[in-house]
DNA sequence: TTTCTTTATCTACCGTGGTAATACTACCAC
DNA sequence: GTGGTAGTATTACCACGGTAGATAAAGAAA
């Protein structure tokens, strides 16, 4: 099943994160932005190493150091993520994740109108019946 | 802390909603619902423990049997796995969870008009200015 | 009573995310 | 050279989900 395991720990999203948005750097250079307070700098490492054994980035070598860059791109990530989530928690069903969404924090009025703009967006996008040509 | 450890694995899933849907059951039932093809009986039994440990379930002795029940509520986890998926995911925001939502799957119009029923009940049930909460 | 079956307990293992100290190594400055 | 420094490699540990065999104990059946 290659739709398999795609399934990250919070660490390591944090890491790919920065990598996306950098498109590669190195040790160090993650180690400062996910916040040198937080993590020891051997920790994002070996977290590093262990995410190109399951090959989520990769790394060349520059001089003495490594600079690690994504193999996995953020869509692929949050789409998984997404297609997981409704499945595990819903059992496929949409409308009740969003449902769930809804109730499971404050939604603005603004943000209620944007998911209506999203959704007629769809509706227009993807007319399942419709004898006439467009 | 209700923001507290809600994470469960996809076994724990399985037999939470067994045990939702019964109210209560044994160890037995529980391994029969979920596929005695699928687990071990002792596996099962040993997940019952390990999650009563997290207080996820409590069980009764009757007889000889030992009769779980759940702790926590179905919406309690729904709600609680909708706010990290956004948290983690998307970092709060729920539009880009609900876009990514529709764009990982086929949402057929019947589904999307559900959407829309639901999103327009939520703004007439939270009026933009209202001093007053429930 | 002896055997069979049900049921629970104990113990142990694997994978993986997370965490990090420690050790090695190569370079730079002196 | 020697020593600090920046960087990687090694090693180890914990927690937890998942998996299950082996074992024990309590009834039931013979």
């Amino acid at each position: 099943m290659p739709s398999g395991k795609l399934r990250l720990g919070d660490l390591q999203l944090k890491i790919l994160r920065v990598l996306w948005s950098s498109g590669e750097c190195g040790v160090t250079d993650v180690h400062q932005v996910i916040g040198p307070a937080k993590y020891a700098y051997t920790t994002v490492a070996t977290m590093l190493r262990k995410m190109e054994a399951r090959k989520l980035v990769a790394h060349r070598v520059e001089g003495r150091r490594f600079v690690y860059y994504p193999l996995v791109r953020e869509g692929a990530v949050t789409r998984s993520a997404a297609a997981e989530f409704v499945d595990r928690i819903f059992r496929g069903s949409l409308t009740a994740a969003v449902c769930q969404l809804l109730d499971s924090r404050d939604v603005s009025r603004e943000e209620l109108e944007a998911l209506e703009r999203l959704i007629a967006e769809r509706k227009e996008a993807d007319p399942p019946a419709r004898p006439q040509g467009s």
